[in-house]
DNA sequence: AATGAATGAGAGTTCATTCAT
DNA sequence: TATGAATGAACTCTCATTCAT
């Protein structure tokens, strides 16, 4: 449903995690001020806390968010039916096709972490267990029914996200490379990793 | 009280520099203090600055002195007359048996560099760029002389830069593998990942 | 607390300004510290930056304000009809009886003068030239109309304004000689420094 | 008597002085450090304190030898003997003549007077008073003999060195004006001020 | 007499956060 | 819901001074 007319809160609201974001991306969340995101968006910092009640809740929510709409995402897309060979393949395509979109947040979820309070922490790193167990069971399914010669998939799947988000460091969308290019090439090295068989 | 007895110059600046180091990995750069740097080996914060110009200088040391080491360990240890094969598996037992043993210098040479200013950021960037080139020259190499299958090595150096770095982010010394066996399990995925012929 | 009612901005902008003008004047610019400021007004050091950015354009403020207050209130005492002679004592009475009024803001204004950034300076070092020039143009002519015997009617300035200016040293309110005794003695000495024919 | 061969400390105490001089002189007493004053002599801040207990010492030692000096040379100069008029010829060109040779000492002296504590305030005030009441006593002669018209002697007395030390402020060894044609100018313009008889 | 390293205090400034308006 | 002004703590860095060497 669209935002109801006259919303405005939500809408600054949504104006803050998006300067946030970016802010936190480019310099940390720690070199960033509250004065500094509402500059950014013409606020005072002190009206940012009508609509998050700390600093972290906003680090927090972005972190949050995004790995919510990532699982959501990969379950709007995943098909668990498939065979381990495809199952993989639309796995690598889809991470890289939908980490590539939101660098930001794959960026600030992956640095900020450390930053986070305890419990925050753990939530966060929960929702990312969930998604690469996604990647760890395809591995582990293929390397039952032999179809990928992985001796330890534990270990091959943290090699695999981690190639795979490196993407995300690199990328440019108007980079040498088109996006479709880019996935056949990973497709095809972590094929090769998981020494998928041909047939 | 003015000097500890045997207590000299140059041991001070190395203890700042492993706490520093220690405290920039686990909380980042930002978010040190350096009262917190000092309070770590009971000295002042402004003793500090006996040793290191700025905060910013100890950041920037602790990069360049971790990146020269590694260009340095890795000159004493590449063996140019390799062939590409041989050479590659050299160059993945070298990256994880070095990097494991400096988890936090390879942790905050990628996470803090946009704490670094432009100049220093520049310097560290020509130090990464010389290491990763290492491994680029091998994939080349190995493409040209068709041992390997790769068909765009710049792609291929970040995939494997980025699936051997992140080795350091969960390799614990006492874990479940030992460190020749992960080494094992990384030549074998990188391997196939470069489509490496069997002979 | 947040805010007291009935404080507004301006006021403590103000505040801080009249603290700041007592301090700098009593203990020099570089040895009055921002927390000094702000304990004189019952503010934290930190507040003062609500309303000035930094230190220097506090000192800034004051001294510019004092300039063209003044350079204001000579502007609206001067009457450029008056011959030589007539012109020389109202500019005497006028420059004493302003400047035993603010003898904070001209001690400051002379004595702070080097720790105004380089533009600030320049900026001052105008306005005060502009000030002085109305004293040197009436010389000038006096010494063209042989009203007065000034062989260099520059040194001249610069001896009657350094001896007017004097008076803010040691005036007191409530010293032994009314301000209009002293304007009186001065106007006689300045009257005979520059050679003031009897008629 | 010459100072004593291998006397080196006496050396260094002189070094720290002038540089101290020069420097407070240009930056103020309390905008300069020990660091600063050391390395203008190539020499690390704690080594001062080998000659001088305190900064403010330091600082004490410069105005008060100054005043010193001052009032040694006047006394060497100075000849009681003389009617007024001829007094205060000379006292004019001894002041110029003394005080444009050593400005630095002479504008500390005048705007350090607020970074004294207490005790050696007092002392430099009360040297300074024993040098202006030169001056003074010389007014109060003249005006007793009807040589000046004074009506004020002490007022006079401020307004004549003020307009005197003015001088230092602007006076440039190569300036515009020779010393001597500088001190003919005051003598002039002090003359008229107190009305001095022709004859 | 000088160095180099330290202390403890304090500098100017910025911070997250609060709250009357 | 936003502002502007405030707090109190913290920041990086510099200070005067001390003292073992």
């Amino acid at each position: 449903m669209a935002r109801k007319v006259g919303s405005i809160g939500a809408e600054t609201a949504d104006k803050v995690r998006l300067a946030a974001l970016s802010l936190f991306a480019r310099y940390g969340y720690a070199a960033v001020s509250m004065r500094q995101i509402g500059r950014e968006i013409g606020l005072q910092a002190g009206a940012i806390y009508n609509h998050f009640p700390t600093k972290q809740h906003l680090l927090r929510g972005l972190m949050v968010e995004h790995m919510e709409r990532l699982l959501n995402a990969w379950d709007a897309e995943r098909d668990d039916s498939l065979p381990p060979r495809e199952a993989l393949v639309a796995f690598v395509r889809f991470h890289i096709r939908y980490h590539v979109k939101c660098g930001d947040e794959v960026f600030i979820s992956y640095m900020e972490l450390r930053n986070l309070e305890e419990e925050n922490f753990s939530e966060i790193e929960e929702l990312r267990r969930r998604y690469e167990q996604s990647l760890g069971r395809i591995l582990e399914a293929g390397a039952r029914e032999k179809v990928f010669t992985v001796s330890d998939p534990r270990v091959a799947t943290m090699a695999v996200i981690a190639m795979l988000t490196g993407v995300t460091s690199w990328y440019r969308p108007d980079g040498r490379l088109s996006l479709e290019k880019i996935e056949e090439l990973y497709v095809g090295m972590i094929s090769g990793a998981v020494g998928m068989k041909e047939n």
